[in-house]
RNA sequence: GGGCGUGUAGCUCAGCGGAAGAGCACUCGGUUUACACCCGAGCGGUCGCAGGUUCGAUCCCUGUCGCGCCCA
C-alpha cells in the first residue's frame, strides 16, 4: 500500500463527527490537491461521465442529488481502482425556463421584453445568468460531487454554439432539417412553438357540446369541446361506411354563425361510435382535422392569433379563445342549434410544460429534424449491445421511441437560445450559414428570426463539451463516454436525442458505453417530487442537519435500476446513524491500538473470529464490486451496512474486546486495521466524507480519493471458523434470550458455567461467550439454580447459572414451550415430505439429505426440550 | 384504447422453485470501560385473489381485482 505514510501519525478524532462543519474543509482540499482534474495525457484507462447539465435556473433538489450520489460513487470507485476518470460538469441555457424567469423579473418593474429589444433583453439574460446560475453548482460541492471543474461548460458558450452551428448546417446540408408548415403545439402565453415532449397531458373539466350544423333533413350534429374553432370549420367529416350518413356524404351543410358552406366529407379515420359519428373539421386548428384537410384539399383557415385571440371578422372578433367558448354557446343556443351539453365533460388537455398554460394547436412554418434515418441508427446501438440499458426492460420503451418518433419541432420562437443560422435574402434566397462561413450582409438580407430547441444543444452535450467538432485530445481520450447516469423520465427527451446526434456526429460512435436510469424520488404520500408541485424535500436541509454522506447514503440505499423510492426524515436519520456509528467504531478501535502498520499475522495465527471477519470482508468486497458494476447501489449499500452494523460491530469488536485483553492484542490490533482499513476504502464511493477522515487518520495515508481499491481474495471461506462464530452466536443470543426471558437485568453479572463447549468445538469461543453474556465465574458457593441448553449442528451445550434464588418457572415453561412449538412444526413438516414417495423418488438427493438432517435435529430438540420441561418444578 | 411495471410485517422495500427477510415503527429491559444518533430481548406475514404446472410455488403459467407509469 504505496500510498501509507511509513511514520503513521494519529490524529486525535474528535468524539462526534460533525459533518456540517468539516466537510466543506474536506472538500476544499480535494479541489486544491486536483484530484478531481482528469490528465488528458494519462495513459491509464479512461472512465467518462458527463453531468446532464442542470438547468441554469435551477437549484439542487432531490432528483439531482440522488443522481449525482450514482455519478459520484460510480467514478471516485473507478479513481480508485485506476481509471482516468473525467466527471465534466456544466449547465444548460434552458431557452423557456431561463426566458420565462427574466421576463418575470422584468414585469415586476413593468416590462416586457419588447420594451427591451432582443438585443438588450439577451444581455439581461446573460447578467441574470452570471448573478444566479451559478447556485446549483455551489451545491454540487457541498455533496462532495468529485468534478472536474477546469473543464466547466455552458450551453451557450462559444465553443458549445461553434457545435450547435456546425451540425446544423451539416444536418441541413444533408436534407436531415427542413422548414414545413404543420400544425404545432403553441404556448399562447410563451408565444413559441413546443415539441411534443413538451406538452403535459391532463385530464382536466370542460365542456362537450354538441352542435346541429344546416337544418331539416340536411342538418347534422357534431360534438367539440372546443366550440370555439367551430369558426375555422371548413367541413363536416364523417366514416364512408357510416350507414347515417350515406345521402349526406357529398353535400353541403351551412356553418352556423357564419353563413359559410363547408362540404360534408367521407374519412375513413373518423369513429363512427364516438358521439353522432360526424365531426366538425378544423384543419388551421387540430392536428387530426389538418391531417384529414391534406386528404381532402380543404381551405386551412386560421381563426386565431398567436396569443389564442380570436381573428375571425364578426362579433367575435378580439375574444380570448376562453371568453369566445361561452360567447359562440351562448350564440348558438340562441340559434337553437346546441342539441346536448354534458358539462363538466373530463377529457385530456394538453399544457405548456414551462408555464402549464393551455396548449393551442396552430398551424405553422417551422424547422424540423427528419428523424428517421438517425433515430434508426440510435435504435441499432442499442439493439447491438454497443449501448446498454439499465435496467434492461426499459429497452422496450427505449425502441418504442426510437422505431416512433416524428419529425422533431427544433425552432422557437423565443430570444434566448442559438438563433438559428439561416438568413434569407431580397430575392427569395435562402443561405444556411456554417461558423466559418461568411454571412451574407447587405440590403435586404435578415437572419431567421427563430432559436432552436433547448434539447438540440444538450443533445451535443456528450461530444461537444470534448471540444467537437475540432478532433481534440479530450474527445480522443474520453468519447465515449462510459456512464449516463439519469432519471427514466428523461429517456427520451435527452437520452434519444444525444444518442441520434452523437452517432451521426461520430461516425456512429455511440455517445455512452453504458445508461443507468434510476427511478424517481418520491415523497412520503408517494407522489412525485418535482419543483413545479413544490413537495419536495430540500436535500440541502438534510445535508445540514445529518451530513452530505447521510443525505448520500439515504438515495443510494434506495437506488436500484429502474425502480422508484420514497424518502422520508427517518431515512436520512438512519442514514446518519450509520455515519455515527462507523465513526464510534473506529474511533474505538484506534483507541484499542489498531492498526495497518504491521503486516497481517499468517492465516494460522489468527483466531477462529478473526479469520471469520476476514471472510466476511472478503465476501463484502465481491458483493460490493459486483453489485456496482450491476448498478444495483441499494444491495451495496445494504451489504455494507449489515457487515458494518451487524457482523463488525455487534460480533467482531465484542470477540476483539475478549482477544485483547486475553493477550492476543498484537494480531487483533492488525485484524481490526485490515478490516477498517479495507471497510472505508468500500464505503468511501459513497459516503466519502467520514470515511476520508476516519482513514486518514488509521492509516496515515495522504486521501482516500487516491488510495486503491481493495481487491476480493479469492480464496477459499474458512468453513470452521464459519461454523465456530455461527455456534457462539447461537450461544450468546440463547443465553441472552433466557436471562431477559428470566426478567434479569442487562448488566448484571450471573455466575456460570459452560458446559460441553469442547465437545462442539466452541471451547475457544467461552471466553467471548462468557463476555458478551456477563457471566462471571463461578466462585466457591456457586450453586446450579437454573440450566438452559442450547443445540447446536454437533450438539447440546449446557449453561448452567446460580441465579441466587429461583427461576421464575413459568417464564421458563413458556420460553420452551414456544421452542418446542418451532420444533414440533418442523418436524410435521419433514415427516410429511419424507412420507411422500413423489418426494422421495423425485427430488434431488442433496435435497432430500437436507430434510432429513432437519428432520433429525427437530426429534433431538424435542426430546431435550421434553427433558428440560419435565425437570422443571410444578409451577 | 395500446404497452410496461407492481401488489410480501403498521410503513418503505429486498428475496423470486426446495426452512418467510431488512430498515423504520411498536413492546419489554437497560448509567454493559465505542456508540441512548446506543445495547439486549421480543411482537408482527395463510407473500392481492382464483385456478394451473410441479414431488414441492411467495417465486413459473393463466385468469381476476387494485395501484402506478409511458404512449394514444
Amino acid at each position: 500500500m504505496t500510498e501509507l505514510d511509513t511514520a503513521t501519525q494519529r490524529p486525535d478524532l474528535p468524539a462526534a463527527w460533525t459533518p456540517a462543519e468539516v466537510e466543506a474543509e474536506l472538500y476544499q482540499r480535494w479541489v486544491d490537491r486536483r484530484y478531481f482534474e482528469a490528465d488528458v495525457k494519462s495513459d491509464k484507462p479512461p472512465f467518462t461521465i458527463v453531468l446532464p447539465p442542470p438547468n441554469v435556473t435551477g437549484s439542487l433538489h432531490m432528483g439531482h442529488a440522488m443522481n449525482h450520489s450514482v455519478m459520484d460513487a460510480l467514478s471516485r470507485r473507478r479513481r480508485m481502482q485506476g481509471y482516468e476518470v473525467l466527471w465534466l460538469p456544466g449547465m444548460d441555457h434552458a431557452g423557456i425556463a431561463t426566458q420565462n424567469a427574466v421576463e418575470r423579473d422584468l414585469a415586476k418593474q413593468g416590462l416586457s421584453r419588447q420594451d427591451l429589444g432582443r438585443e438588450k433583453f439577451v444581455e439581461r439574460v446573460w447578467e441574470w445568468k452570471e448573478e444566479y446560475g451559478g447556485k446549483i453548482l455551489d451545491q454540487m460541492k457541498r455533496l462532495g460531487d468529485g468534478i472536474d471543474w477546469s473543464r466547466e461548460r455552458f450551453t451557450m458558450d462559444e465553443g458549445l454554439s461553434r457545435a450547435v452551428q456546425t451540425i446544423f448546417k451539416k444536418m441541413y446540408d444533408d436534407g436531415l432539417i427542413y422548414q414545413a408548415e404543420r400544425i404545432i403545439n403553441w404556448c399562447p402565453r410563451c408565444q413559441t412553438a413546443l415539441s411534443d415532449i413538451e406538452v403535459d397531458h391532463s385530464e382536466d373539466e370542460g365542456e362537450l357540446v354538441s352542435i346541429r350544423y344546416g337544418d331539416g333533413d340536411a342538418s347534422i350534429v357534431v360534438a367539440t369541446t372546443r366550440a370555439e374553432t367551430m369558426l375555422g370549420d371548413t367541413a363536416v367529416a364523417v366514416h364512408p361506411d357510416d350507414e347515417r350518413y350515406q345521402h349526406l356524404i357529398g353535400t353541403e351543410v351551412e356553418l352556423p354563425l357564419t353563413g359559410r358552406r363547408i362540404p360534408i366529407v367521407a374519412d375513413a379515420h373518423v369513429d363512427p361510435k364516438f358521439g353522432t359519428g360526424a365531426v366538425k373539421v378544423t384543419p388551421a386548428h387540430d392536428p387530426n382535422d389538418f391531417e384529414i384537410g391534406q386528404r381532402h384539399g380543404l381551405p386551412n383557415l386560421t381563426i386565431m392569433d398567436g396569443r389564442a385571440v380570436i381573428t375571425a371578422n364578426g362579433p367575435f372578433l378580439g375574444l380570448d379563445r376562453f371568453e369566445a367558448r361561452p360567447a359562440i354557446v351562448a350564440a348558438l343556443r340562441a340559434e337553437g342549434r346546441i342539441v346536448a351539453e354534458k358539462r363538466p365533460y373530463v377529457h385530456s388537455v394538453g399544457h405548456c410544460s414551462r408555464c402549464n398554460t393551455v396548449v393551442e394547436p396552430r398551424l405553422s412554418l417551422q424547422w424540423w429534424v427528419k428523424v428517421e434515418s438517425i433515430a434508426a441508427a440510435a435504435s441499432a446501438a442499442v439493439r447491438d449491445g454497443r449501448t446498454k440499458i439499465h435496467p434492461a426492460e426499459l429497452n422496450k420503451r427505449y425502441f418504442d421511441w426510437t422505431d416512433n418518433l416524428h419529425d422533431w419541432c427544433i425552432s422557437r420562437q423565443l430570444w434566448w437560445g442559438h438563433r438559428i443560422p439561416v438568413y434569407y435574402g431580397p430575392n427569395g434566397e435562402v443561405v444556411c450559414v456554417g461558423p466559418d462561413d461568411e454571412v451574407p450582409t447587405g440590403e435586404g438580407w435578415r437572419q431567421d428570426e427563430d432559436v432552436l430547441d433547448t434539447w438540440f444543444s444538450s443533445g451535443l452535450w456528450p461530444f461537444s463539451t470534448l471540444g467537437w467538432p475540432e478532433s481534440t485530445e479530450d474527445l480522443k481520450k474520453f468519447y465515449p463516454t462510459s456512464v449516463l447516469s439519469t432519471g427514466y423520465d428523461i429517456l427520451f427527451f435527452w437520452v434519444v436525442r444525444m444518442m441520434m446526434f452523437g452517432l451521426y456526429a461520430m461516425d456512429e460512435v455511440q455517445p455512452f458505453d453504458h445508461v443507468f436510469l434510476h427511478g424517481l424520488i418520491r415523497d412520503q404520500y408517494g407522489k412525485k417530487m418535482s419543483k413545479s408541485k413544490g413537495n419536495g424535500i430540500d436535500p440541502l436541509d438534510w445535508m445540514e442537519r445529518y451530513g452530505a454522506d447521510a443525505t448520500r447514503f439515504t438515495l443510494l440505499r434506495g437506488t436500484n435500476p429502474g425502480s422508484d423510492m420514497a424518502v422520508a426524515e427517518e431515512w436520512a436519520a438512519g442514514s446518519r446513524n450509520f455515519t455515527t456509528k462507523l465513526w464510534n467504531a473506529t474511533r474505538f478501535a484506534l483507541a484499542n491500538g489498531a492498526t495497518v502498520a504491521r503486516p497481517l499475522p499468517a492465516r494460522d495465527e489468527l483466531t477462529a473470529a478473526d479469520r471469520w471477519i476476514l471472510d466476511e470482508l472478503d465476501a463484502l468486497v465481491s458483493s460490493v464490486d459486483s453489485n456496482f458494476e450491476a448498478f444495483q447501489f441499494s444491495r451495496a449499500c445494504e451489504a455494507l451496512y449489515s457487515f458494518t452494523w451487524d457482523e463488525f460491530c455487534d460480533w467482531y469488536l465484542e470477540i476483539a474486546k475478549v482477544q485483547i485483553a486475553d493477550g492476543r492484542a498484537e494480531a487483533t490490533q492488525s485484524v481490526l486495521g485490515h478490516v477498517l482499513d479495507v471497510l472505508l476504502r468500500l464505503l468511501h464511493p459513497s459516503i466519502p466524507f467520514i470515511t476520508e477522515t476516519l482513514w486518514t487518520a488509521l492509516t496515515g495515508g495522504e486521501s482516500l480519493v487516491v488510495a486503491a481499491w481493495p481487491a476480493a481474495s479469492g480464496a477459499e471461506r474458512d468453513l470452521e471458523a464459519k461454523a465456530e462464530i455461527e455456534g457462539l452466536k447461537k450461544l450468546a443470543t440463547e443465553i441472552r434470550r433466557f436471562r431477559s426471558e428470566q426478567g434479569l437485568k442487562p448488566g448484571q453479572k450471573v455466575a456460570g458455567k459452560v458446559r460441553g463447549a469442547c465437545c462442539v468445538g466452541l471451547l475457544d469461543q467461552v471466553p467471548s461467550v462468557r463476555s458478551m453474556t456477563r457471566l462471571t465465574e463461578p466462585g466457591e458457593e456457586f450453586t446450579v439454580s437454573a440450566t438452559l441448553e442450547v443445540g447446536l449442528p454437533k450438539g447440546a451445550v449446557k449453561v448452567e447459572l446460580d441465579l441466587s434464588g429461583a427461576i421464575d418457572v413459568a417464564a421458563e415453561r413458556k420460553r420452551l414451550a414456544k421452542d418446542l412449538a418451532v420444533a414440533q412444526k418442523e418436524l410435521d413438516g419433514t415427516t410429511k415430505k419424507l412420507g411422500n414417495e413423489a418426494f422421495l423418488a423425485k427430488a434431488p438427493a442433496d435435497v432430500r439429505a437436507k430434510i432429513e438432517e432437519r428432520k433429525a435435529t427437530a426429534e433431538s430438540e424435542i426430546t431435550r426440550i421434553n427433558e428440560r420441561l419435565a425437570a422443571l418444578p410444578e409451577a
